[in-house]
DNA sequence: GATGAATGAGCGTTCATTCAT
DNA sequence: TATGAATGAACGCTCATTCAT
């Protein structure tokens, strides 16, 4: 049996390449700003042919919304198959490469802009919602097994929230700290990220 | 000699209103899609006038910018004038209060605005890093009366970054939180904040 | 008292002067291929303008079939003032000019692009059921007082279909006859119309 | 020698149903939003292969008409063959059954479309003027049959071109009368066929 | 022959900015 | 000083047409 079809170039890496140019062209100029034309450009092909792949401008902002949130989620560690103390070490050999991550430069536009965008395009928001939803759950259940037992839910839920309060302000420190190493900051960060899921809090 | 002719309102107060329409309309559908026409209606003013206060549409951004930030500003309770024991006691009052604020959904709305703008317009950029740099010098001045003098400067500087990355994540946080109240997650981030301004850290 | 305004050009005689460009441009090229940029240098405005007058290109249409409907609807002369003798008197007068009328080349163009527009444009095919209703009407009000009493109802409605069968034949007949005078055509049309409004019919 | 290959589908076979297939388009949405792409979807095809057997869409609209006015052509019975008395009964026969052709909506939408395209194609114009001379012969070859030898050319001509204008007269009704049946008005249209055929005028 | 990916001119529409009044 | 009519470049999007495969 032969493939019916043998393009060049597949679908699959078509979309993620224009996915990319937006990307870059979003980054420059935001999402209203940047136009199908410079998209087109900037992917290298013309105008059109993007109608194609995405049947609008919405459409390219919703993947790359979907591909940010995405890759966010994807670096959320499955905890399930670890011991409890694989997991132990785990969170804060995590916390360290997080920490690094979500202070990045390009990371941060990106995200700012679809927090924005989310503040007045259902969609986006609803897309942001899920996947803070997604991760509250994720937290959530990595904190269950570290904290003990007679914790009230309600506090598991404040650290939880509180862990990603911390995520966000990273993201947004990384933005007007104008690409300069994070330095001593990281470690207070890493060391409150412990006090919320392995020590009892000292207050 | 005086001017003949006062005019009914001053330039301030013409800029202002200017600006304070121009925030409605930028928090209703943001910086790209607030029109010079809408914001000239939501200020009952002709599109014309607009352009004797400022000179293009980017000047009124700057100037929603500038007040943005000069409110966060404007609220760092001028601490030189307290003793010790009542800085100490002002921390933690003022903590509750700006938990609060930096949580409201309102000026989450224009505030990430303004984040994504700076991520590609310099100007905006220079503004909110200009107003970064006052925010760490204040915060940096209250941890120096506050810790212990042996403190290392790093150290002081990394926390004062600290103190910022939680301002920002309650934002963030206001943001897709919805509008909802706050809860225990407050209570932890008067912990943090706590340990940050006051205690040795635990750790 | 002083008007409070005085534009040069009303804003009545902006939207007929915008309307008749672009039925020129409309006879021209159809519907769909009149651009809003050949109105526009039809009307000598640039293509912003027109948006102030109309909302969109469809509201133009709109404008061009109520005109084109209710030009069509004025010349139907207000029967009811008068007498039985006078109505016999005017029938006749008014189909000679309504023959000449309904054969003009121009109209043809516009009417029958207007009929095109209608089997897909809902509003259109609204606004012309509308206008056919109305058409009727007024025939039938003639048709009742000119017959017999006891002329069946069934009968009077075929004859006021007879009668707009009539119009829309003229009308497309116009078209292919490519100007050229209506000759003989015209008194077969009139002795017909005479036979339906008039006489009892001869079979 | 015969050719090596026989194509399985003939060029007529295949440009008929494009043809056909951009007439059920054409139905749905008027010539000039009757795209390509959907011509060629809706007849199986690629876009390409529309190109090996039309140079344009304009060839395509042009075919369309072609077949539409062929179609009318071929309905006029051919009564060479005729005795006087047989004529004589077919045309009122044939009337009945053109009538209601004539009245079918689906045939109205094609057939205005063509008359609209026709106000503006100089090439379609041709061929409608063209299909109306052929039409105007025909009848005009039968009505001298029937009518005394006495009467005046004109007089033959005008009835002929009353003809027409009742044919299209029942083409524009059926339109906006939507399909509905078409009722007492069938009876005096055949009336007034008869008159126009067969009987002497009663004026 | 047959495909459908690719092009790019042109569409309807918006909006920052200008300027005659 | 104040207006808002007017401009036109630029937007998102469509589609007839071409051509490498």
């Amino acid at each position: 049996m032969e493939p019916l079809k043998k393009p060049r170039i597949s679908r699959e890496d078509r979309e993620s390449a224009i996915v990319e140019a937006a990307i870059r062209c979003v980054l420059r100029s935001g999402f209203h700003a940047a136009s199908m034309d410079a998209i087109a450009r900037e992917a290298g092909l013309s105008v059109g042919i993007i109608y194609r792949y995405f049947a609008n401008k919405e459409a390219i902002i919703e993947a790359i919304v979907r591909r940010d949130l995405d890759e966010l989620r994807s670096h959320v560690r499955d905890s399930d198959n670890l011991s409890d103390a694989e997991l132990n070490a785990a969170i804060m050999a995590d916390a360290t490469e997080f920490i690094a991550r979500q202070h990045e430069r390009r990371k941060s536009g990106l995200t700012l802009e679809i927090y924005a965008e989310a503040a007045r395009n259902p969609k986006v928001e609803a897309m942001l919602k899920r996947t803070s939803e997604d991760e509250r759950e994720l937290i959530t259940g990595i904190l269950k097994r570290m904290l003990p037992a007679e914790t009230p839910a309600a506090d598991i839920a404040a650290r939880a929230d509180f862990m990603r309060l911390i995520a966000d302000g990273l993201l947004v420190h990384g933005l007007y700290a104008g690409g300069q190493p994070i330095g001593d900051l990281a470690e207070h960060v890493r060391q409150v990220i412990r006090l919320m899921f392995i020590n009892r809090l000292p207050f």
